[in-house]
RNA sequence: GCUCCCUUCGUCUAGCGGCCCAGGACGCGGCCCUCUCACGGCUGAAACACGGGUUCGAUUCCCGUAGGGAGCGCCA
């Protein structure tokens, strides 16, 4: 019986959830999941500096809204201050860390010597054996873990497989500041330890600090958890994802109208795979995810892939359910507030009639906000270009021939299938094509020359309101 | 500069020595469906970075080269 995985999203609160953090605390999740442990959500707020409570409120919300949980209350790790500095002590006691009295000054000198001359940027460990009778007076020291010199440090990667890192490589880093406060990567091991994380799950640029941290739990005599570092998530340039290029935090995807569901696929599918499996629902994710599904390199997001896969979504979710993402939607986006204020009980009704045909032509929610615009337009209405061109002189006569015909149908039989065998009987006496008297339709009706079915606009729309605009716009 | 990692169609990937003159998906081209746009169906172009080994046999294993990435803070 081998005791219950605990996995960690362990987010800096310096800023947004970016999408890189997004599939991190993903790929926790449905670890988690998978194998029926638990996931807990560390703050690491120890900068104080920089470490803001709008940030964190970001984080939580980016998680909620990619519909990812975790278990217990989120940990603050800076309320845990008392405790790393137990550790540190220990460590000391241990003779497994010294103090350093060298100043950040003296630091920066240091490195700048290295750079010059072509050297590994390391401490020297002038302080490492050096007497502490010959501290300066009036310097308050900063703590450093006193690595190992020779030999190497192995890290067994889930991921990456055996990683070696030679133990020359690594310096003396600094676990307490001068302070008083401590640093990082003592404060992710003593965390983990006592939060009985037994999986870190996290991003590649962490891999030297596994090498760091393994070493810190083997002076602590405690068990590493087991790590897998996955690829990092790239921009469309194949770039570092920097704030330039769409290191966008997840609520800026939800702005861009996509689903969560979908998000979810699409970066479980970035990175991770099941064979040639492309399209799957959450349930099944859990089901299938492990950690040697992960492949090692990094991949580029692609958002037409993305766009692809949410189209996919919006088209399988049933009416009912999309009306409500969409009302969800639009406080988040541009001339949404305005729109949703205008939703009353019968424009909503309307939407959810209109929502069938509206979702098999948007790919996010905003085509679906933008499908949907004919329904709050007012006469008369504004034509694009496209519109305007249909309806010239020939389309403003087929204009009228249709509303001729439109006239001898009441109130009662104004639903598609009627509408539809009106035209149609229409279009076969006066020997046209149907799209010759649609388009025009379409163009006087919607403003546009794209939109659902005709039939369903009409429907839609009402017999008085359809009557009126195709009127505005016949000869 | 030093350490570590990566390299299959434009992109995400399958492949874990013969099943591969390399499969799927997105995107792109063509055709069909059609009241528009989508959807859907069919179809086409498109990749094992390069060079050496190992092996009867390498996309798969090893070593170089090139390219890319990450890390090298009293940040996380």
């Amino acid at each position: 019986m081998s005791s219950p995985v605990v996995t960690r999203f362990a987010p800096s609160p310096t800023g947004f959830l970016h999408i890189g953090g997004g599939r991190t605390a993903l790929f926790n999740w449905l670890y988690a999941r998978r194998t029926g442990g638990k996931m807990l959500l560390r703050i690491e707020d120890t900068d104080r500096e920089r470490s803001t409570d709008a940030a964190v409120a970001a984080i939580l919300d980016g998680l909620a809204w990619l519909g990812l949980d975790w278990d217990g209350e989120a940990v603050s790790q800076f309320s845990r201050v008392k405790r790393h500095r137990e550790v540190v002590d220990e460590l000391l006691r241990r003779g497994f860390a010294y103090r350093c009295y060298c100043t950040p000054a003296e630091l920066d000198a240091m490195r700048a010597r290295a750079e010059a001359e072509k050297r590994p940027i390391r401490y020297d460990g002038s302080w490492r054996d050096r007497d502490p009778a010959q501290a300066p007076a009036g310097v308050t020291p900063a703590i450093r873990f006193k690595a190992p010199q020779i030999g190497e440090t192995i890290i067994e990667d889930a991921v990456q497989g055996r990683v070696a890192f030679p133990n020359k490589d690594l310096d003396d880093l600094i676990i307490l500041r001068s302070d008083g406060n401590p640093t990082y990567n003592l404060a992710v091991v003593a965390d983990d330890h006592d939060m009985g994380v037994t999986h870190i799950i996290r991003g590649v640029d962490h891999l030297t600090n596994a090498a760091r941290q393994t070493q810190i739990y083997r002076a602590m005599g405690w068990d590493v958890p087991l790590m897998a570092h996955i690829p990092l998530i790239h921009g469309p340039d194949g770039a570092k994802l920097s704030k330039r290029h769409g290191a966008l935090g997840v609520e800026a995807y939800r702005a861009m109208g996509y689903l969560p569901e979908a998000m979810r696929n699409y970066l479980a599918r970035l990175g991770w795979s099941h064979g040639d499996d492309e399209i799957f629902s959450t349930a099944q994710m859990i089901d299938w995810f492990d950690l040697d599904g992960i492949g090692k390199s990094a991949a580029r997001f692609d958002f037409a892939k993305l766009e692809n896969l949410n189209g996919h979504y919006i088209r399988n979710t049933p009416d009912d359910v999309l009306l409500e993402h969409f009302l969800a939607f639009l406080p988040h986006v541009e001339g949404g507030p305005e729109l949703l204020a205008r939703i009353d009980a019968a424009m909503r009704a309307k939407l959810l009639r209109a929502m069938s045909g509206l979702k098999d032509r948007a790919k996010t929610l905003v085509d679906l906000m933008n499908g949907a615009k004919f329904l709050f337009a007012e006469r008369p209405l504004t034509l694009d270009d496209k519109a305007a061109q249909l309806l010239n002189g020939e389309g403003k006569a087929a204009n009228a021939m249709s509303l001729e015909a439109f006239a001898q149908i009441g109130e009662r039989d104004w639903i598609a299938p009627r509408l539809e065998r009106e035209l149609k009987s229409l279009a076969e006496t006066r020997n046209m094509k149907l799209g010759k008297l649609a388009q025009p339709l379409r163009a006087a009706l919607t403003g546009t020359s794209t939109s659902p079915g005709i039939f369903d606009v009409l429907e839609v729309l009402g017999r008085e309101e359809s009557l009126a605009r195709i009127r505005d716009h016949s000869a």
